[in-house]
DNA sequence: AGCAGTCGTGCTTTGGGGTTTGCACCCCA
């Protein structure tokens, strides 16, 4: 069993005391020990052999979770799970997703009104059902409506990073098959979209049975959904599916051109293909007269047929890649290389978990050249914000360290302020004139009217001691909508403010999303990509965040962070 | 449930705001 379907489970063990509300603190041992194993860079199973080490003296794991573990990795569960998984009916956890509504609610939905799925819910919501019982009411209503969406989507799609995870463990072991002669994931995967129904592996092989033989062995397999000649899919997962497609090495361009799509792109190039009396199918392009075959062996002849350059996965939605294809006008796509920063990252003085020290020499290991820090501010009392007079001492104590680090990284003093409900900043303009950086972000009040929510953020774009606006749209993918604001008025706002706005690549924000990070390219506006990291190990996340960067088009120019600092 | 140290026990983030209702629930990093 994998390190990362071990810390799914705890997860859901996670998740499923978080719903008896059950001690917290036994709940966060889970989500910490799920972490942990995450983050192993061997895995578990090894260390589980071996007599000379204890899973326990792992950090996040303590003689419980071990002997859990053991159980894991022996049967693929462990009592207390499948007692609560027993308990609670899948379909209150599902409804608990909808944004405003709890364990409680839920609960109470389903036993009051029966019901047992989420058409049900929406259907008893426009019948007004809901709205009579105790402790609803009409607004709660609407938004159970408004936010089915995403309780649904979260059901079926998991983030890009969870699907990367996958995808790495299943390919790695793939690549080890002696059969296989070609290998490349497909797919929303490949597109590298926010979110991923399921996985598309395109294989040539030299034995498709071996190959697929080899496929159905995988460790994390949980069924085998259908297997014929040319393809397999089997599960993985929590009824995670994952196809393979055996083509011929001929076909293999073709193949992964049409598999990859997105259904829309590939209308738009069968469309220029028909103009030129060709076809092209996942078999390859065939000239219409004579039925020809003139391409298909690789994606670059598949393009080059129609008289196009090589489009980048990531922008094949329709939207411009075409007209910049025709024009010779494609853009060069930023790299994970690229980023020689880090302006967002929080510490132990708020709610990290890694002290100023760890993380710049975490940034250092990961080739950055300047850091900021950038905790949170006194509103966000969970995570015990910063008032000027502790936000001043940080900067003393980064004042101190960066003589250590002389020559090596910069470490900017800096504050992610929020903006507050009524308006303005949470801290003081003469504070703020003494950072070297200031992100504004809102957290509360994310509920407002599309006329507040706007003003609150343009007036801290106007506000001269702002820099950036931190995950400008405030989205959770499967979790939370955007705040309803005016996106283009704040583009302006920040253009002609010279402000920037931020990519915040945590898997689960990704925002701003692909459309704005294009429009914001169009605006001229600078885009400065943040891992946003609580720990040492967030500072990983950056290359979610360069995924989504590519798909709205970004290069190397575009993004600021791509710069020295003293070049700004 | 993990962890530190007291080796059995206490500690582990925070508190205000909205909705619906009159206290409970949910949200916010």
């Amino acid at each position: 069993m994998e390190n990362t379907t071990i810390a799914d489970l705890f997860d859901e063990m996670a998740d499923l005391m978080e719903f008896r509300s059950e001690n917290p603190f036994r709940i966060r041992a889970y989500r910490g020990g799920a972490q942990a194993i995450r983050d192993l860079d061997e895995p578990i199973a090894a260390i589980a052999d071996d007599p000379n080490r204890e899973l326990a003296d792992l950090p996040g794991i303590g003689k419980t979770l071990a002997e859990k573990t053991m159980r894991l990795l022996e049967s693929g569960t462990f009592p207390q799970l499948e007692e609560l998984r027993e308990a609670i009916p899948p379909i209150v956890i599902q409804i608990s997703r909808i944004p405003g509504l709890g364990a409680k609610k839920a609960a109470k939905l389903y036993e009051l009104l029966d019901i047992e799925s989420l058409d049900d819910l929406k259907r008893a919501c426009q019948e007004g059902l809901v709205s009579k019982l105790k402790g609803f009411g009409a607004k709660t209503e609407t938004m159970i409506l408004d936010g089915l969406q995403i309780a649904k989507q979260a059901s079926e799609r998991i983030y890009w990073a969870t699907g990367d995870e996958l995808a790495t463990t299943i390919g790695d072991y793939m690549k080890t098959c002696t059969a296989i002669e070609m290998i490349e994931w497909a797919g929303s995967y490949r597109r590298g979209r926010e979110t991923i129904g399921d996985l598309d592996l395109l294989v040539v092989a030299s034995d498709r049975t071996a190959a697929m033989d080899f496929f159905e062995s995988f460790s994390g397999r949980s069924g085998t959904i259908m297997r014929g000649d040319t393809k397999i899919s089997i599960r993985v997962a929590k009824a995670f599916q994952v196809d393979m497609r055996l083509v011929d090495a001929d076909q293999f361009g073709a193949a992964l051109q049409y598999f990859t799509g997105s259904q829309a792109h590939n209308i738009h190039l069968r469309k220029l293909a028909k103009e030129r009396d060709l076809k092209i199918n996942e078999y390859g392009v065939f000239r219409n007269d004579d039925g020809s075959k003139v391409a298909g062996d690789t994606e670059q002849s598949v393009y080059q047929s129609v008289g196009l350059p090589w489009i980048a996965p990531e922008l094949r939605e329709d939207r411009d890649e075409f007209e910049w294809a025709r024009n010779d006008a494609l853009p060069e796509l930023i790299e994970l290389s690229d980023i020689v920063g880090d302006l967002h990252m929080h510490t132990t003085a708020t709610d990290g978990n890694a002290s100023i020290r760890e993380m710049a020499d975490a940034a250092i290991k990961r080739g950055l050249q300047y850091i900021a820090i950038t905790d949170h501010s006194k509103r966000v009392t969970m995570a015990s914000g910063l008032d000027a007079e502790r936000l001043r001492q940080q900067w003393l104590a980064i004042d101190e360290i960066r003589k250590e680090y002389d020559g090596r990284l910069q470490i900017l003093k800096g504050i992610e302020c929020d903006i507050l409900e009524k308006g303005g900043m949470d801290l003081p303009d003469d504070c703020l004139a003494e950072a070297d950086w200031v992100l504004a972000s809102v957290h509360y009040g994310q509920k407002q009217s599309r006329e507040q929510i706007s003003e609150r953020i343009l007036g801290a774009i106007e506000n001269p001691h702002v820099d950036c606006i931190a995950h400008p749209t405030g989205r959770l993918i499967n979790r939370r909508p955007a705040y309803d604001a005016d996106m283009e008025a704040i583009m302006k706002s920040a253009k002609s403010h010279n402000k920037w706005l931020e990519l915040n690549a945590n898997p689960a924000r990704l925002d701003l999303n692909d459309i704005h990070l294009a429009a914001a390219r169009r605006h001229g506006i600078p885009i400065v990509i943040n891992t946003d990291a609580h720990s040492v190990d967030g500072l990983n996340v950056m290359k979610y965040g360069i995924k989504q960067a590519r798909r709205g088009g970004l290069t190397k120019r575009d993004v600021a962070n791509t710069k020295s600092w003293i070049d700004w």
